[in-house]
RNA sequence: GGGCCGGUAGCUCAGUUGGUUAGAGCGCACCCCUGAUAAGGGUGAGGUCGCAAGUUCGAAUCUUGCUCGGCCCA
């Protein structure tokens, strides 16, 4: 062979720059330099104006950290909408924004503070609250650079932040509308309050001791009536912990399950205590009083029955009656079986007495004492001490003491271990307490809403006949308008629909005010003489223009008289100091984003919200609340969710197992186009998973993709336009191809209206890898290489690998951001950003009788690399190329020894494969009969290299 | 503890209304090519469809229980 001329010169090899290896970390940032250069998204707002809209509205994360790898997921996601809509060519502008205040930002600052031995308590709270202001401003910073970083395209530049004096004036404004339709109400709840510091705490602000011991006590409420004449003169036994909350007591709750038992003394005594819990009864009153069991009955046949207060003697409210009310968390883990409820100091307490019009009394004020007038260890009994005090409550203590007294106390000691909430601060114990708090009723008829209009919508979107039943005079309540809205809103997936419905159907009022410092006011007014909130138009227009303008620290006591104008004394109003709960700050993004103007290119409703799907309780449904109660409807037409990301192991991730995997890491060593090939890849709608394992998968599809193009990119090298070959005059397997093609355009158009973004990535990988790769690039090869550069067929092939690289470089765009602008630049360097670009135009090129006769070849082609594989094994054949094949087929010799990538095709009865006795074309390398001696040209390379 | 959701090859995912030997891509193993070369091609081995009962002629698919995991509550 050595004689023979090498042809290696003479054969079209691919040529191109575009390299092997990404190295996107190196790479990445420098194209992001170029779009924020060139500022490919306001290009992209000039190129797309005019088009329909489609709107994205951002959910705000918190600024507080660095990103982690769910923020990584979530804002590909949406990248992945906002870029596929533009594709398909919308006007998809998108805001990024932040939500601000709250909690976890304030603590952050006392943290600071204790560092440098300062106390909150002697800082102003405007330069407390200018303080986590700058804070929140920077970490707004930090996480801007990390999500452009990833690959987010938005308007960085204006952000909304519900810190900014804008959308401060917005949410006041929003919780005006609240108060003006009468929705708004002051009512009351049990909070856990700390004594020590006079405060409310959040629940992240406790933590929880062991204690060994804590005071138990029994205590006897006599029955006065019950349908069970046994039970009248009998005592229901309660056990407590708390003793301090019987002289708050108002009712006694029973298990309607459980199974109780009349305890019997010796002397006639009868206990009503539940069955299984009888022997440790008897253990805590002593062997002395020996019990023996008497009659049995279920819970549920203690309805009606009525006790009265150990107490009832000081009359007044302790000589109000005590139900026995049924209550479903009453267990038979501890106590008594039956349950004693104080509605000022515990959830279950409040909610079971409110159901039954049994209201709180504020007994205990904020320093944990009774209050002066109570009647029993109030004011003037000199034995009054706070809640929380251990003698207080000890067994020797005033309340045990009075108790025994009255020969209500069974049993009392100071050794009962449990874990008890402390304040986190103080280390002090905490307590519950109900404290006035402002609240969204939610059954209230919204009488601002005009039914009639609401169901003529609503008629109109159905396009069904008015239905006059009558229900058009009620005016609907809130719950009713966001379970309506529910039942319109398209949820994606389906399910996520069901499960904000459980939660808003048994959703109770929406408590809105929080004790704190860093948020949004409730500007409202309190005249205290009445208890009345002010609704005055006027005074509420004057509040939100001073909050426009210099933010919340407007809302400020010396500016009361200012704010209610002339004629009220500021002397005859309470200025409310609560702030707003941070959710409804978030549930009013669509206020101030969408609906104010302030970004002009917005529009209320949104098309979509998409967020994990933790916030089907939080941003979707307080996004839903605050629009059905100001503006009758849901802020969106579409809900999109998403799951979890675990670990490689579907556990979650926590920073103390380790198990993290930080999204920063993996873009430094791997690249933004890896994170967002995988989080385009897993099925986002479940939990998914993430690890070393599972990267290095999508390391490894990227490399293949990346080659598609490095292939498409050298295959292509001096196309030139003129050389285009239409359709009709292509080889059946370009136009195959071609049908192939116009399938996958309208699969990934489903894919995207469906927010189906796995099987769109995986569509395309699949097209790359089989289709592409190893079917029609593997089969042209020959073509591509040997073939005159002016042949009709390679022409053709040429003319469909230039549809393949403008089709595939767009759909791959809104995956691949950086990958694909690297190779649209590498193809037009003049050619401006890929993602300017709209979805290609691949015609309608399908044609099923070619396709299935296709398919058939196809299935041939894969029985004929069968054959071959044995004769590979025994070695007497290398290359598919040396292969002589017969086959049972009527198809052209040709098109087959093409197809096949073999020598000679016989037309015969089976299929059988033969090495081949023709020698190897010296330029072709394909065994052909005119080719005499291995080494000489056959005839088509002959022809080539006239 | 309660509500909701999920568990298909090593990995990522398909599996329509229950119906022939459960599929794909990747990875892996072996082979080929050395003119896409830290690339490309071929063949192949991988699954008791979380577990256990039940309904049915027949179940990955329906029912129940259990288990593991997740989100939200308590």
């Amino acid at each position: 062979m050595s004689d023979k001329p090498n042809y290696k010169e003479t054969v079209f090899l691919p040529k191109t720059d575009f390299p092997m290896k990404a190295g996107l970390p190196q790479k990445e940032p420098l194209i992001l330099a170029k779009w924020e250069e060139e500022d490919v998204y306001g290009q992209l707002r000039k190129a797309r104006a005019g088009r329909e809209k489609f709107i994205l509205h951002d959910g705000p994360p918190y600024a507080n950290g660095d990103i982690h790898i769910g923020h990584a997921l979530n804002k590909t996601i949406k990248d992945m909408v906002v870029r596929t809509q533009s594709l398909l060519g919308k006007d998809v502008p998108y805001v990024p924004g932040w939500d601000c205040h709250g909690l976890p930002i304030e603590w952050k600052i006392e943290e600071q503070y204790r560092k440098k031995k300062r106390d909150k308590n002697d800082v102003p709270a405007k330069e407390f609250r200018a303080e986590c202001r700058d804070y929140a401003a920077k970490w707004v910073k930090v996480q801007t650079e990390q999500f452009k970083r990833l690959g987010n395209i938005g308007d960085y530049d204006r952000p909304y932040l519900t810190m900014r004096p804008e959308a401060e004036a917005q949410i006041v404004a929003e919780l005006f509308k609240f108060a003006e339709t009468g929705q708004l109400y002051r009512g009351a709840k049990p909070v856990m309050w700390s004594p020590v510091e006079q405060t409310a705490l959040a629940d992240a602000e406790v933590e929880y001791e062991d204690l060994a011991d804590s005071p138990q006590i029994d205590v006897a409420f006599e029955i006065v009536e019950s349908k069970l004449s046994e039970l009248v003169g009998a005592h229901a036994v309660v056990w407590t912990t708390t003793p301090w909350t019987i002289p708050v007591n108002q009712a006694l709750a029973y298990g309607p399950e459980v199974d109780y038992v009349l305890a019997e003394g010796s002397q006639g005594e009868k206990w009503l205590v539940a069955e299984s819990l009888f022997d440790a009864f008897q253990a805590r009153i002593g062997s002395e009083r020996s019990l023996t069991k008497g009659m049995r009955f279920k819970g549920t046949e203690l309805a009606g029955t009525v006790a009265r207060h150990p107490m009832h003697h000081l009359g007044g409210f302790y000589a109000r009656p005590r139900p026995l009310l049924a209550g479903h968390f009453v267990t038979t883990d501890s106590g008594t079986g039956i349950v004693h409820m104080a509605p000022d100091h515990g959830e279950d307490d409040f909610e079971l007495c409110k159901a039954n019009g049994i209201d709180p009394v504020f007994a205990v004020m904020g320093d944990g004492r009774y209050r002066d007038d109570w009647p029993w260890l109030g004011g003037d009994d000199e034995r009054r001490r706070s809640v929380i005090n251990k003698p207080f409550n000890a067994p020797d203590g005033p309340i045990c003491s009075d108790l025994r007294e009255a020969g209500a106390l069974l049993s009392a000691s100071a050794d009962y271990a449990h874990s008890y909430p402390h304040s986190w601060r103080s280390k002090a114990k905490v307590i519950y307490r109900c404290t006035p708090q402002w609240f969204i009723a939610i059954d209230r008829p919204l009488h601002h809403l005009d039914p009639k209009s609401l169901a003529e919508e609503r008629w109109e979107e159905e396009g069904g006949e008015p239905n006059d039943n009558g229900g058009v005079d009620d005016f609907p309540t809130l719950r009713e308008i966001a379970m309506d809205e529910i039942d319109r809103v398209r949820f994606v997936p389906e399910k996520g629909r069901r499960r904000i419905q459980a939660m808003v159907e048994g959703r109770p009022d929406w408590l809105i005010s929080r004790q704190r410092a860093w948020g949004v006011p409730i500007a409202l007014f309190v005249e205290k003489k009445t208890g009345e909130l002010l609704v005055d138009p006027e005074v509420n227009a004057r509040i939100t223009a001073a909050i426009r303008e210099e933010g919340v620290d407007a809302w400020d006591e010396a500016r009361a008289a200012e704010f209610l104008g002339a004629g009220r004394d500021p002397d005859d109003y309470e200025m409310v100091r609560d702030i707003l709960d941070v959710w409804f700050d978030s549930g009013s993004t669509h206020a101030f984003v969408l609906e104010s103007g302030d970004w002009s290119e917005q529009r209320w409703p949104a098309d979509l919200y998409l967020e994990g799907s933790d916030q089907h309780r939080g941003w979707f449904q307080s996004s839903l609340l605050e629009s059905c109660g100001t503006r009758g409807r849901a802020p969106y037409e579409a809900v999109l969710t998403h799951g979890f990301t675990m670990d490689a192991r579907g556990k979650k991730m926590s920073k103390s197992l380790g198990n993290t995997v930080n999204p920063l890491k993996v873009m430094e060593t791997s690249g933004a186009d890896i994170i967002r090939l995988w989080a385009l890849s897993v099925d986002f709608t479940e939990d998914h998973r993430i690890g070393d394992e599972i990267l290095k998968g999508v390391s490894d599809q990227y490399r293949k993709l990346r080659n598609n193009f490095r292939y498409m990119l050298g295959a292509l090298d001096g196309f030139r336009e003129d050389e285009c070959v239409a359709p009709a005059d292509m080889p059946e397997l370009e136009r195959y191809m071609l049908h192939q093609l116009s399938t996958l355009d309208h699969k990934l158009r489903r894919a995207v209206d469906d927010f189906d973004f796995n099987s769109y990535v995986r569509m395309l990988t699949d097209f790359a890898n089989e289709e592409l790769s190893a079917f029609f690039f593997d089969i042209r090869k020959d073509c591509l290489y040997c073939d005159a550069p002016g042949g009709l067929k390679r022409r053709s092939y040429r003319t469909l690998l230039d549809m393949l690289f403008h089709a595939m470089v767009r759909w791959l765009a809104p995956v691949l951001v950086f990958t694909t602008e690297e190779v649209w630049g590498t193809r037009y360097p003049d050619g401006g950003s890929v993602h300017l670009l709209e979805w290609p135009e691949i015609g309608d090129h399908r044609d099923e009788a070619l396709a299935a006769r296709w398919e058939k070849l196809i299935a041939l082609r894969e029985q004929v690399n069968e054959a071959i594989e044995p004769l590979r094994a025994e070695k007497k054949i290398r290359s598919s190329l040396q292969a002589e094949v017969t086959v049972d087929s009527r198809e052209d010799p040709t098109l087959l020894e093409e197809l096949f990538i073999t020598s000679t095709v016989h037309p015969g009865t089976q299929l059988s494969v033969t090495p081949t006795d023709h020698a190897k074309c010296g330029r072709c390398w394909r065994h052909l009969p005119e080719v005499k001696e291995d080494g000489d040209l056959c005839a088509r390379c002959e022809e080539v290299l006239k």
